[in-house]
DNA sequence: CCGGATCCAAGACGATACTG
DNA sequence: CAGTATCGTCTTGGATCCGG
């Protein structure tokens, strides 16, 4: 190992993903849609605190990247609109997992380690 | 599977560390200390366009999670600071290594979707 | 050499009002 | 219901100058 590493470098796929996962409501998007496909609205009461813009966003996004699918159901009042995650989203999800079980076995490492650098910058500052 | 993806949820770890990995200059700082320990500004030429002010906020964001190590070597004119990766910043990074696998492996997936979606919204928009 | 201080531009995001 | 439009704010990051 080593050497394959040099893919997350400067301009590279690995950079353009982990951005892009990483924006602000992506995660919890994704999450709430492995439990299966959902409307606008229940998406926007499953991610509490995102306004309508910023979801439809989110959701543009993801969708141009191909990892989520959208569904219009051409039927006037109301209209209605599925979102479900891509195969292709399904094993970006999978790929996922290791950084999950890694925040959660570390958290409290992370804890500990904010908790230190307030301390040294306390004694420092004295 | 399914239970476990709760955590992905609006105020879990993983969502915080997704975030924090994913922000603008975090891979590229990490893919370049694997390489093994850093002097500024040898980071600040392996980052290629990052500034010394980006640079040195990423820095000390890892720093404050424990992911990296900054050690300061007290000698006047001229001062030396390396950066390296703590047991935990590399735990980080072997468990981002699936990411990356899933990015190269799907990189055409993603610029084909993107096709298809200026496609698709040409044809409607005539 | 390693930044801190300051100013500024662009984009992300929230609040609110409105529409097919 | 599923957004769009508009506005204002807040944060990120770049540019520049300065200091230990």
């Amino acid at each position: 190992m080593g050497a394959a590493h040099d893919l997350l470098a400067a301009r590279c796929p690995s950079r353009d993903v982990l951005n892009r996962v990483g924006a602000r409501w992506v995660p919890t998007v994704l999450n709430a849609l492995d439990a299966g496909p959902m409307r606008f609205t229940e998406l926007k009461k499953a991610v509490e605190g995102v306004t309508a813009k910023a979801l439809t966003e989110t959701l543009r996004a993801l969708e141009y990247d191909g990892i989520i699918d959208r569904v219009e159901t051409p039927s006037v009042t109301p209209p209605r609109v599925d979102y479900s995650l891509t195969p292709l989203g399904r094993s970006l999800l999978e790929a996922l997992n290791p950084v999950r079980e890694w925040a959660e076995r570390h958290v409290g490492d992370i804890a500990e380690a904010r908790r230190r650098y307030e301390l040294n910058s306390q004694a420092e500052a004295h």
